[in-house]
DNA sequence: CGACGGGACGC
DNA sequence: CGACGGGACGC
């Protein structure tokens, strides 16, 4: 399994970035020493002592190829100005240039400390040093905001004191982060346009009435009341909607007060970051309709109504039963379980510091899934890609992943944003028609999923045909 | 029917 | 100051 060669082939020299040292040494260390003293560190691939063609003598110059950038980071602050033997300089050891880029500049620690990432909008630069710190010390967090109204544009820096912790932030965080090394300002200097994004903002929340700035003083009577005039549509499952952002502890926990949830789960956008939408079930009808009654224009947090309503769940749905016998089960719920009438306030005692013993299982489906697969690097080709439609609605990313990985080689899930359509993308074509083959109109979390393979994207009009996209 | 993520900072 | 190799696939 192990190769102890020294080789490397080219193309992992780059791979992970930042993974590979540059060293200067004393023309006495051997390679061997090398490997020794750096092992340590962590998985040392390579060792490489650049030699004289003609008298294979070293140029005290060497490379060392870790398998990850934070193992190689930690062997450079460790090693960099110590002696591998004794009587002889001091090392210098820096972050090897990437093969490709031609340059010979020492990569500085500047450029090895900030990392840039996706965050949610509601993420305070509090929020991003909290859920950042545990990587290591931060020298500052910043949100990039709209400079005139002050609004997040979801979009982050950390700044970490070490090369390390940066890349072991990077390593190791949440992907929905897609969190990368932060390119060094000073080289970028294209204008962006606030104008167009501004804009497109201004224009959506128009459209949905979403107006972040309306937010709370919306008719209160809109969402309290129960309209079975225009909603017909009873199932087990509800849509909770929140304009503020909730956990899905809070709305597992809000929910889970009527007995019979089995399964709760937050959707989350394109970026995997909260949303504040959920998708409940209930394992009948009652429960659901409870639910609906009781929570619908429920304030939660308090300022903040809660917006519940039946989705879709496609259970085959004979005639409706009709509303009384709906609401015969509620009541006989209500009676069982409520023990008389129930306050907000008592459903937010409740709610608050409850905590679930006993984690739901993530994923809910008759199908019967393969084990969990490890994904494909990042970078890797893409040989194959399914479009898959929801109803009612996309699953979170998080459950597309646990679903769609278990046929080997998935490489990412994308969700296209505003509609209940995504891709999955296989390095391998096999791995691909196996997971169409067992989840083309399945059910998962009660959203029924068409899985095809996806028509190819559509080129850029740029010269369509040397080399095959890398989507 | 249902279709394409992906980023950037007031020095 | 101190920057990029090795007998090279293999059904």
């Amino acid at each position: 399994m192990e190769d102890y060669s020294s080789k490397q082939s080219v193309e992992n020299l780059d791979n992970p970035p930042n993974s590979r040292l540059f060293l200067v040494t004393s023309r006495s260390v051997s390679d061997d020493v090398i490997r020794e003293k750096f092992s340590v560190f962590g998985e040392v691939q390579g060792v490489w002592v650049v030699k004289d063609k003609q008298t294979k003598e070293s140029k005290g110059i060497s490379y060392v190829k870790f398998a990850k950038s934070s193992e190689a980071c930690t062997a450079m602050e460790d090693m960099h100005g110590k002696c591998l033997l004794d009587g002889t300089k001091p090392i210098k050891v820096f972050i090897a240039q990437s093969r490709s880029s031609g340059r010979h500049r020492d990569v500085e620690d500047e450029e090895l400390t900030r990392i840039f990432i996706k965050i949610p909008k509601t993420f305070t630069e509090e929020d991003l040093k909290d859920t950042f710190k545990e990587y290591g010390d931060i020298e500052y967090c910043v949100i990039i905001k709209n400079k005139t109204t002050g609004e997040s544009k979801g979009l982050g820096y950390v700044r970490y004191h070490k090369p390390s912790q940066a890349a072991i932030a990077i390593e190791n965080c949440d992907r929905a982060y897609r969190a990368v090394l932060a390119e060094p300002r000073s080289k970028n200097s294209s204008a962006d346009n606030d104008y167009h994004s501004s804009g497109r903002a201004e224009h959506m929340s128009s459209d949905l009435g979403m107006n972040p700035y309306s937010f709370g003083v919306s008719d209160p009577g809109s969402y309290a009341v129960t309209d079975y005039r225009s909603s017909d549509l009873i199932t087990r499952c509800l849509m909770v909607s929140s304009r503020a952002s909730v956990t899905q502890e809070q709305i597992y926990g809000l929910f889970d007060l009527i007995p019979g949830m089995d399964y709760c789960e937050m959707q989350r956008d394109h970026c995997g970051l909260n949303k504040g939408h959920a998708v409940i079930r209930y394992n009948n009808l009652g429960s659901a309709l409870y639910a609906k009654e009781k929570l619908n224009g429920f304030e939660y947090p308090p300022g903040n109504r809660l917006i519940v309503a039946h989705i879709e769940d496609g259970e085959d749905r004979t005639s409706p039963v009709g509303k009384m016998a709906m609401q015969l089960v509620a009541a006989q719920m209500m009676s069982m379980v409520w023990n008389g009438p129930t306050t907000s306030q008592q459903l937010m005692k409740m709610s608050t510091g409850y905590r679930t013993a006993s984690p739901m299982p993530r994923v809910q489906t008759d199908v019967s899934l393969p084990s969990l697969k490890n994904l494909a690097p990042p970078d890797s080709r893409v040989k194959e890609r399914l479009f898959v439609v929801f109803s009612p609605a996309p699953l979170p990313m998080d459950v597309l992943e646990d679903v769609f990985c278990r046929f080997g080689s998935l490489v990412e899930v994308h969700l296209v944003p505003g509609r209940n359509v995504g891709y999955m993308k296989y390095a391998e074509k096999e791995s691909a028609g196996d997971a169409m083959a067992a989840l083309h109109g399945k059910m998962v979390n009660g959203v029924r999923m068409k899985v095809m393979l996806a028509d190819p994207p559509r080129e850029p009009r740029e010269e369509s045909h040397k080399r095959p996209r890398t989507y």
